[in-house]
DNA sequence: ATTATTATTTCGATTAATCTAAATATTTTA
DNA sequence: TAAAATATTTAGATTAATCGAAATAATAAT
């Protein structure tokens, strides 16, 4: 059984090491940890013979399949917990992690046995990120420009294509960005525009560029 | 602020000295904790010096009024999460303390907020055991007789009146015992007698006397 | 290819929580 | 009330997690 702690460094040295594609390096486990270097060589050191991560002195650390497993075993948790926050108790965005943080370490595997089914199975977070499933099984976010989704959809925007300033500024004005829930409620047949709901608040209707270049994922 | 363990020193001291009525003995506090008596004294220690219990050495222990305001937060969050557990998430009555336990720690008042307002404010728990608000102030539960209480009554058992043997096993067999959530649905006027539905399950008639002897928290 | 810089590890200490065994205090009992 | 029994505390160790400072390895620069 692995501790608060060692399952905050499995999860970071998950994300560091972008899924373990990349060894992770001590300074930037540290930084990320926000701890010194030195602990973290120790952490290391014993999550090494708890065989969840590689580990060769001066060479970085590595994670294990079964170091993987874990890590995305807490990730699910923390998503599965997000989507509660938002959707049951009207957290906002920011304040979610901090919260979430603290949940994803529950033990109970029934309590989120139960959890994920009255959400409904979610299978991606409110910032669209997707939720892996009990086996650590990830599914990739798909990402679809506004334009090829059919009306009435509503998602979450998980990126744009392409940044030029003026269009990141003009997604500014409008009170877009990564995570800004939308809803399609229109598409104009004749040109491809679309009028969309921005958080469940205003509407305004976007050309058939911009349509183009917002990615949803299929929520 | 205190730790998950100091948490749970205090949570069993306030019950152990029945809301702060008497003080409590390292053996007793020992045992209820589960760790060597040895252990509790260093505990009791530093709780004295955070100022959350009174001690004088080989005296035994009372809670101090920030103490008590410590114990019942916790007792708090330990009751709404498992209103949350049984009513929303269909736990059972013997699955739900050790998830409680662990969720009780975490740390957001905004959680308990949201939380408590999702569950519609509940002043009990599943087991009929009153819950504490924000200010640490509890309610004495009421037990009220089935007899007294009209038809339409939806409540908790928390007590019997006496405790014959035939009568408990008579309870028993019908399936009725503390925590039992049942349903006055219909009183006899001739005689008294009572129909109840028992878990939202099964209805059964039973007589004035045993009506008389069944308590149920006004939840 | 040395030297300088940067990254990493080791060493020795600290804090929280725990334990066993030994010492001490309190209570009971004869 | 003195001895026996019980309860409690102290002393000394242990484990997890942490740190700063010193030592060592790897990398970059001249």
């Amino acid at each position: 059984m692995l501790s608060f702690v060692e399952e905050n460094y499995l999860k970071a040295i998950y994300h560091l090491s972008e899924a373990g594609k990349r060894p992770v390096n001590t300074n930037a486990l540290a930084e990320e940890m926000k701890t010194a270097p030195a602990s973290v060589s120790d952490m290391i050191k014993r999550l090494s013979e708890k065989r969840m991560v590689d580990y060769q002195k001066y060479r970085g650390v590595n994670i294990s399949e079964k170091g993987k497993i874990k890590a995305l075993h807490v990730i699910r948790q923390h998503r599965i917990w997000k989507v509660f926050l938002v959707e049951k108790l009207n957290f906002q965005w920011d304040q979610l992690d901090e919260v979430a943080e603290q949940l994803e370490h529950i033990k109970s595997p029934l309590l989120f046995q139960r959890l994920d089914e009255f959400l409904g199975f979610p299978k991606f977070d409110p910032h669209g990120d997707p939720i892996p499933d009990e086996n650590g099984q990830l599914i990739e976010k798909r990402k679809d420009p506004i334009a090829q989704l059919p009306v009435g959809t509503a998602s979450i925007v998980v990126g744009v294509n392409g940044s030029s300033a003026s269009f990141l500024k003009y997604l500014d004005k409008v009170g877009i960005s990564i995570g800004t829930r939308l809803q399609i409620v229109d598409r104009m047949e004749f040109d491809g525009s679309v009028d969309i709901t921005i958080d469940g608040k205003k509407t305004i209707t976007i050309s058939p560029t911009v349509a183009e270049n917002i990615l949803l994922s299929e929520a």
